[in-house]
DNA sequence: CGAATTTCAGTGGAACTGAAATTT
DNA sequence: CAAATTTCAGTTACACTGAAATTC
């Protein structure tokens, strides 16, 4: 067979589900390889951008605005804790909760983290022009969008 | 914080790797469970479909066609034979491959998750007109062929 | 009390690696 | 010999579950 790469069948090339699915795996390979030249995976960097973005909070907080699941964030904050990019202490307020920060070093990687992320989107949209990188984003927001709505009327409610 | 599912930050939000990832979860979801109440998992769906399509042929073409590794496949097919849906047979005229083909029950099953699997993209996209749906498979569909042009570039040669 | 938070222990599917054994 | 195929053993990151302990 001499392992010509065939083509997929039509009925998989046509399924939204396996597109997203095949798409999600060069953007994992690329993403997870290129953080990992800096020592972290997705999850730190998911989390050091939301404590950038929208500051101090509760892991419960934090696990809500990253879509990282609250068991992963016990975890993946400990290492970044251990490496000085973010710092944990406990709610003066309300003592079930840790207060997590970054601090300045976790600032100081999130930027070199940003940057070559961004090089990286371009990697994995090379394929598309800039309008239809735009079109691409838009239109999985809408159905990323759709489906927090379905999860939190379900979950809470 | 009452659990009241944040927002998340911006640059995560504009992402296209993460909002890829983000559309895979409801995608996986969705497809897992539908898939599982009919006792299968996605590589069967995926093998089931490329047999079905593309014909007999060796485990190292299924695999190439449907981005299923090679290690992955033999134990679906495994599981595949054990339950009547494909048949494994030496190829007399190569003793070092496995012909695999779909029996007439795994095409009868093939149908049934055929519907299923069509009813759960209209669920994935619900959030999309019939025409943005259309342009997302394309804009996908190209991103995962430059990837996919790639890989096998730098695979084989 | 019920509800929220953190934490731990563990599961499961999937993508992948490396190597052995066989055959071409 | 090199290359292709099947197979096995194992790893990794991630999404997720369930439950305990604490606190509000």
């Amino acid at each position: 067979m001499e392992t010509v790469r065939g083509r997929a069948p039509a009925r998989l090339r046509m399924l939204p589900s396996w597109l997203i699915n095949q798409a999600a795996i060069p953007a994992n390979r690329l993403v997870t390889e290129g953080l990992a030249s800096l020592g972290v995976r997705r999850h730190h960097y998911a989390l050091l951008t939301t404590l950038d973005e929208v500051g101090p909070g509760s892991q419960a907080a934090l696990s809500d605005c990253s879509a990282v699941d609250r068991a992963d964030v016990v975890s993946t904050i400990d290492e970044l804790v251990e490496r000085g990019l973010v710092e944990r202490t406990p709610d003066p307020t309300d003592r079930r909760r840790n207060i997590v920060i970054i601090t300045a070093a976790g600032r100081r990687l999130l930027r070199k983290l940003d940057r070559l992320v961004a090089r990286i989107q371009d990697q994995l949209l090379a394929a598309l022009s800039v309008d239809e990188r735009k079109q691409l984003v838009l239109l999985l927001s809408r159905v990323v969008d759709h489906h927090a709505k379905e999860r939190s009327r379900t979950t809470a409610g």
